[in-house]
DNA sequence: ATTTTTATTTGATTAATGTCAATTAATGTT
DNA sequence: AACATTAATTGACATTAATCAAATAAAAAT
């Protein structure tokens, strides 16, 4: 969402919470009631498979809105874990249909945001196509470099709060892979990697592994 | 959509027209004007990189709606090409968007449709970022049964209209890999093929494979 | 501050899957 | 119907990334 959107939205919003590192929103299972768009920090959400497997569905940064994937059924099929310190804007859904029947604006608003994150998704689904690890990893530094920047941050320098192993996670590879690309990447001088801060010495560099020469189309 | 839903859609459906195979219902970079709900025949959706590779992003059923992932910035970003034979119903954004402030359960019913649909992208990523190829194409292959046998149609006995090479792609496998994976299912009794129809002779075989045991949980 | 635990990195090896090449089958065209 | 073209399968081999194992580094707990 844009600062117009998250202003609109202010006037029904329930109450703000932060959330310590490791503490949960909601757990898949529980009954939908709210969608929570993040003010500050980070957040995963993963789906437990039968045989207790953790599969991580996506992270959100500031300014991003979890839980539409819940509307349908009323039910969260994935768990939001906070990745660090996060503050959250809770937006009762109930509360929200009311306002949507009164504030025309709202509703189109909100379909043209659960829009943008379907478009989102199709990118990241083209991302985790792809066969090779490399292209995987340099197309999740840049969607975060660009998410970053579209809000606001550097598109060059930010923090991946996630694990190793939840990037390894998320992009269908192993621990190891991931650590020996960052390493490759380093050696290559595409990023500047310390701990989980990010350093991107060239962008141009990353989108040409990933295959992207033009400016758009990067998977979020 | 559920014929409920088809049904509510019905009064502003500006008219059908089945497509041959192998046409186009829209191209990346059309404006956007009108969501397309398939009445029978299937359509995948693809997006095309600087290098001129495609990148297949969706299959879509009869029952499946079309189009909602370019409502927000009002340009497709996918291409929407006929596997087979189709008939469509084209439903006109701009009228939809009177009739919902007219009908108030319209716009609830939309948005209920795009989450379901934003939970089933985010199973396909599940799958997607599974590293076995196994895994995948059985996950894929179970995926169409839930969604002909939701429709109506057969669980166990089903026609792939796309092609191998389209699967492949879609699945981020090697073309070979995924013709020796349907060679390696039929010989372990999973499945029988014969050119595009697939018999599934035991759905149970296909979830263990693909790591379920609950009945839920299966990507479209 | 020290110890314990957990996360990350690096190396060696193995297994899976991609690539190349050839064959067969299916489809479309004249 | 015969031919040409395209799609699918199968085999041999190469390559990538997973696994196993160990070392190092960071974070958490005492």
């Amino acid at each position: 969402m844009n600062v117009g959107e998250m202003e609109e939205l202010d006037s029904i919003i329930k109450r703000s919470k932060p959330i310590n590192k490791g503490g949960y929103i909601y757990h898949a299972g529980d009954t939908f009631k709210s969608l929570y768009a993040i003010k500050s920090g980070s957040v995963k959400t993963y789906t437990i498979s039968d045989d207790g497997t953790e599969q991580i569905t996506g992270f959100y940064l500031p300014g991003e809105l979890l839980g539409l994937d819940a509307i349908n059924d009323n039910v969260h099929h994935a768990t939001a874990k906070v990745l660090e310190t996060t503050s959250l804007c809770e937006i009762p859904f109930a509360g929200l249909e009311e306002i949507v029947v009164q504030i025309p604006g709202l509703g189109r608003q909100l379909m043209r945001i659960m829009s943008r994150e379907l478009k989102s998704e199709e990118m990241t689904m083209g991302l985790l196509a792809s066969k090779s690890a490399e292209v995987r990893l340099a197309s999740f530094l840049i969607g975060f470099s660009r998410r970053y920047s579209e809000r606001g941050y550097s598109a060059t320098e930010f923090n991946l709060s996630m694990s190793r192993n939840d990037i390894a996670n998320f992009l269908g590879l192993a621990v190891e892979t991931v650590s020996r690309l960052f390493t490759r990447f380093q050696n290559n001088g595409y990023i500047h990697v310390e701990r989980k801060l990010i350093k991107v010495l060239s962008l141009q560099a990353l989108k040409e592994v990933a295959g992207i020469h033009s400016d758009d189309a990067v998977a979020s």
